[in-house]
RNA sequence: GCGGCUAUGGCGAAGUGGUUAACGCAUCGGAUUGUGGCUCCGACAUUCGUGGGUUCGAUUCCCACUAGUCGCCCCA
């Protein structure tokens, strides 16, 4: 037998879970604050959730998916992205006919993609997801890129900036698709072998290539900027005067393009520019799906959203060396020494414990000196001594591990005692 | 799916085609019958990712596999 984790997965092992505990914190917060409301889903859905959702020809579900079939032959699917299983849920638990509109939901849990693991990228990976569905007001674009932006803040990132485009309606981007095609076609030959594959299946992506990126056609080519309706403009002005009103840089980039099919009108990235940060710079990614919800058999319903990774959050800490604010002190360490007084132990641990002190022991055997080493190493700020000496005197010693003062208590009044100093 | 690099004790890390596999950290024990952080002494890899090959002999060379890591595609 292989004792081994699969590829691409982790263990999130004590010191690190502290991590991951603290910014969850920090995330439900920030959206208690905003009023996005937390809603959970299963880890599997039906295949034909994300196959429909996400897109039949993006690369998520071309080559991307965990997808297995049950005992009774059903097509499931590990879910590799929130959102087609959020507006599912919204679709069948009719969460159209909330009063309360838009609806605004959140969600942190595992994510599943058959990739090949690198920096930032692992085929489990936690996201932090949030949508709102029921509203075609530019402030809520505004709204969820500032509480995207917020939870950066909050988490202590310095070095993240926005970049915001919109796609347009599906008429505009058919009309901008369709013009890219034709300034790129005459001359494909010359572009490389990527960019050709591109040119049919995804003509946008060819503008950001690393390879031709000097290529005259480049500069020519048209911006979708240019093909938006009336309509279409003058919403993602608003959304960007909402950006500057909340004191929100950003770039616009034109050529920010989504993986998903999805994706209409705004669309964003958060990025970390952090130094010695890997080749992947996108921490969080969002944007509108009007479109989506009819795609589930739900009414018109216009709705944005976005996601990010824990891991390449954490990943931004480390590279920016933020120090998370976590002490995970040990109030008291009981020194037993001899039989009687390791079973007295027992008792008093319970007791510190009951009074809402954390408290520990040694359970292996160790010397004396040894236990305070382990207290010492464990940070405890106060070490409880107990002998035979003491027992009999009914006392024992407590030491201020800090300052090495040490005095007796009387095992009668042990916890009254006990709170006075240590509190 | 493709490519580069890597794989030695709990961790970090030297090393050699030949027989005792450096060192540092951590850990444990002792110096100090019951008092931590400093110091000194001692202990701690029948074994060098797995399988195969070359060889009198392989941890060292070759191949495959597995895993890690970084990058491409793409993405969080």
């Amino acid at each position: 037998m292989k004792v081994q984790i699969p590829r691409g997965t982790q263990d999130i092992l004590p010191g690190q879970a502290k991590i991951w505990q603290w910014l969850e914190e920090k995330m439900r917060e920030v959206t208690n604050k905003y009023h996005f409301e937390e809603i959970r889903t299963p880890i599997f859905e039906h295949t034909e959730i994300f196959a429909r959702g996400v897109g039949d020809t993006t690369d998520i579900v071309q080559k991307e998916m965990y997808s297995f079939q049950d005992r009774s032959g059903r097509d499931l699917t590990l879910r590799p992205e929130g959102t087609a299983a959020v507006v599912r849920s919204f679709v069948e638990n009719k969460m159209y006919g909330d009063p309360n509109q838009p609806v605004k939901l959140f969600y942190i849990g595992p994510m599943f993609r058959y990739e090949r693991p690198q920096s930032g990228r692992y085929r489990q990976f936690v996201q932090f997801g949030v949508e709102a569905l029921g509203s075609q007001d530019p402030a809520i674009d505004a709204e969820v890129i500032s509480l995207a932006m917020n939870i950066y803040r909050e988490a202590g990132l310095k070095n993240v900036h926005l970049v915001i485009n919109s796609l347009g309606d599906k008429e505009s981007r058919a009309k901008h698709r369709e013009a890219l095609i034709n300034h790129f076609r005459p001359r494909i030959g010359e572009f490389c072998e990527d960019c050709q594959n591109r040119l049919e299946k995804n003509p946008l992506r060819i503008l950001d290539c690393k390879v031709d990126r000097e290529h005259e056609l480049m500069k020519t080519a048209p911006s979708i900027l240019e093909y938006l309706n009336d309509e279409s403009k003058v919403y993602f002005d608003k959304v960007c005067q909402y950006l500057t009103d909340l004191g929100i840089e950003y770039t616009i980039d034109s050529t920010l393009v989504r993986g998903l099919d999805y994706y209409n009108a705004t669309t964003f990235e958060i990025m970390s520019s952090a130094p010695g940060f890997g080749a992947i710079t996108t921490l969080c990614g969002g944007g509108r799906y009007n479109g989506l919800v009819e795609e589930f058999g739900g009414p018109e319903t216009p709705g944005i959203g976005f996601a990010l990774s824990i891991e390449r959050l954490i990943a931004a800490l480390e590279a920016e060396q933020v120090q998370p604010d976590i002490h995970n002190g040990l109030d008291f360490y009981v020194v037993a020494l001899g039989e009687r007084a390791k079973d007295y132990s027992v008792k008093l641990l319970s007791e510190l414990r009951n009074n809402g002190f954390s408290a520990d022991r040694d359970y292996t055997g160790r010397k004396m000196k040894a236990q305070l080493k382990s207290a010492d190493r464990l940070h405890a700020k106060f070490v409880v001594i107990i002998g035979e000496d003491e027992l009999d005197a009914g006392i024992v010693q407590l030491k201020n591990m800090e300052t090495g003062e040490q005095k007796e208590i009387k095992l009668a009044t042990f916890i009254e005692e006990i709170k006075q100093f240590a509190v």
